[in-house]
DNA sequence: CGAGGCGGCCCTATGGCCGCCTCGGTGCCATAGT
């Protein structure tokens, strides 16, 4: 069936209201209509959805759509059933009714296609369940969406390893792909495309600077300074805002402080009752509250206009979580502040949730065990007979799988043929890649805190986009200006009088001799930074690299 | 990697200090027990 643009324009506009589609939308539509897979890259609050839910409306049969969250996907279909004004949107996951799981197959084989479900939200360890996958690929099913499809290269590889099957899952079920995310740097996107195998997928990406947003990082020594000036900056701000903390156990303090100094603060933790959790973010939204302090846990599928702050009381384990994180404040496009608080010391936090060590030993039972059973074990079973927490056994599977030594199928694991020592080997070194690519992404965090350069130009520049001239809208900035006694709006022209001859253009391919080829990332006064396919970021001296011939531009 | 809790130590007793140990983030799902 051949969807025109005029049916998706048209489909906007009668189902969601929506007259305009902006820039890029309207061909994102289209080639997800057209059946191509998709990977779009586009901040909360641009339209994203609208990418993959107009085509599913104008296509026949039902969108699978892969969301990360329960709570998130109850919210989405609450949001398209209002939008329709009928049910046409259901969710399938373990803490519902059986009744109301046999309501949503019923739906989504009901042969009306007018009654017929349009869509159909669930979690990838659903998806991954051998009924459930069976009777998804019996049905109509339009198109797979996975949404939040940063969490494929963020949480597959040991926290909900369920995310890296969704390639071959995707595969069987043999129906186009549409990936979406808001934050995802140029290294995740091609990590996305190569675990969910998108075939030629068409790329959309946009929406990256965040102008109204304040950046500025405030450096401490002590870690009892550091409390102080967070408490500070909070208390200076215009509420409400967000506080991001590294531990649940600051969480409490802080909010308690903050309570204490007359705020209206909320603590937010994954540790807390489920029913805590809700009111606290329902009260953000309605705004009840001046202030959230929370980890990481908070704000997945949140979308308030006017979170006025976004202060961290500690760096992020990456770029990419700093930037998302942020994101969430000035979403109305008037002015907010991102403060960071960094103290080197934050940093032995990241780097310990980095650490990814394999112990030989532990990877060596494990294998023996696979090859003593004959035919196919389940997770399950290898956990008791090796009295290894689940969790740590499908980290240590996981890469077992990686190295190839084993094959992941639904029914469980299985080894192959290959020697030991090679597989063991096998599956350290690449537990030591990813490690070291995460740990990479920790010193970029730290290489932002500490830059002297715009930081807006450095984040940018991070994400593949090139801001040729410093912002004038953070701290950097400031100083600069008022260091050269000019007003911050003529920096611009000082820069690009001053302009460096760079010797790789930025998003230049590059080969060095012992790391191998690698991409052209950022410039700081005296170093280049490369992101290394094996190694991950790398940063060099300019001088050093041209004397010694380091780099070389590939394809020449 | 670093913070914080705990016990032991000093020996007049108290509280302060040392060293050791443990813990630290994100969420599905299944299963057991009320």
């Amino acid at each position: 069936m051949h969807v025109t643009r005029e049916t998706l324009a048209r489909t906007a506009s009668e189902i969601f209201g929506w007259d305009t589609a902006r820039e890029g939308q309207l061909e994102a539509m289209t080639a997800v209509a057209a059946g191509r897979d998709v990977l779009c890259v586009m901040p909360t609050g641009h339209g994203k959805s609208a990418v993959y839910q107009v085509p599913a409306f104008a296509l026949p049969g039902v969108a699978v759509v892969i969301s990360p969250l329960i709570a998130l996907q109850g919210d989405q279909a609450d949001a398209i059933n209002a939008a329709a004004g009928a049910t046409r949107a259901y969710v399938l996951n373990s803490t519902q009714p059986q009744s109301a799981v046999d309501a949503a197959w019923a739906a989504a084989e009901d042969k009306d296609e007018d009654r017929r479900a349009k869509f159909l939200f669930l979690a990838p360890e659903q998806l991954a369940r051998e009924e459930v996958f069976k009777r998804l690929k019996a049905l109509d099913v339009s198109i797979l969406v996975i949404d939040e499809a940063h969490c494929v290269s963020a949480w597959g590889h040991d926290f909900r390893p369920d995310y890296l099957q969704l390639g071959s899952l995707a595969e069987a079920l043999d129906r186009p792909v549409v990936a979406l995310t808001a934050t995802a740097a140029p290294p995740v996107r091609t990590e996305i495309a190569e675990v969910l195998r998108l075939k030629d997928p068409f790329l959309i990406a946009q929406g990256f600077d965040r102008p109204n947003l304040y950046l500025s990082v405030q450096m401490h020594v002590e870690a009892d300074d550091k409390r102080q000036a967070v408490m500070e900056s909070v208390l200076g701000l215009t509420h409400p805002g967000l506080v991001y903390v590294a531990t649940r156990r600051e969480t409490e303090e802080y909010a308690e402080d903050l309570a204490k100094a007359g705020l209206r603060a909320a603590p937010y933790h994954s540790g807390r009752p489920a029913g805590e959790r809700k009111e606290v973010h329902r009260q953000f939204l309605n705004d009840e509250l001046d202030v959230v302090v929370a980890t990481t846990a908070f704000g997945m599928g949140i979308d308030k206009p006017n979170v006025r702050y976004v202060v961290h009381a500690g760096i992020p384990d990456s770029i990419d979580s700093y930037y998302q994180e942020i994101g969430r404040g000035g979403r109305d496009g008037q002015p907010a502040a991102a403060v960071l608080h960094y103290r080197p010391e934050d940093l032995g936090l990241r780097r310990f949730f980095a650490s990814k060590r394999a112990d030989d030993q532990s990877l060596r039972q494990l294998l023996a065990a696979l090859r003593a059973e004959r035919g196919t074990v389940t997770q399950a079973h290898l956990s008791q007979k090796l009295g290894v927490s689940s969790r740590r056994l499908s980290g240590l599977l996981n890469l077992l799988n990686a190295a190839g030594a084993v094959t992941a199928s639904k029914k469980g694991y299985r080894a192959r043929r290959m020697a030991p020592d090679e597989a063991v080997a096998a599956a350290v070194d690449y537990a030591e890649r990813r490690e070291s690519i995460d740990q990479s992404r920790v010193d970029m965090a730290r290489q932002y805190a500490e830059t002297s350069g715009c930081r807006r130009q450095f984040l940018l520049g991070y994400f593949g986009e090139d801001l040729p001239e410093p912002c004038g809208n953070c701290d950097n900035c400031e100083k600069a200006a008022a260091e050269a006694d000019i007003p911050v709006e003529e920096l611009q022209v000082l820069a690009a009088a001053e302009a460096p001859n760079l010797p790789f253009p930025l998003q230049s391919t590059v080969t060095h001799s012992e790391w191998g080829p690698g991409v052209v990332m950022s410039y700081e006064e005296e170093t280049v930074t490369v992101l290394f396919e094996a190694e991950g970021y790398k940063t060099l001296s300019i001088d050093l690299v041209l004397e010694k011939e380091l780099l070389k531009p590939r394809n020449q």
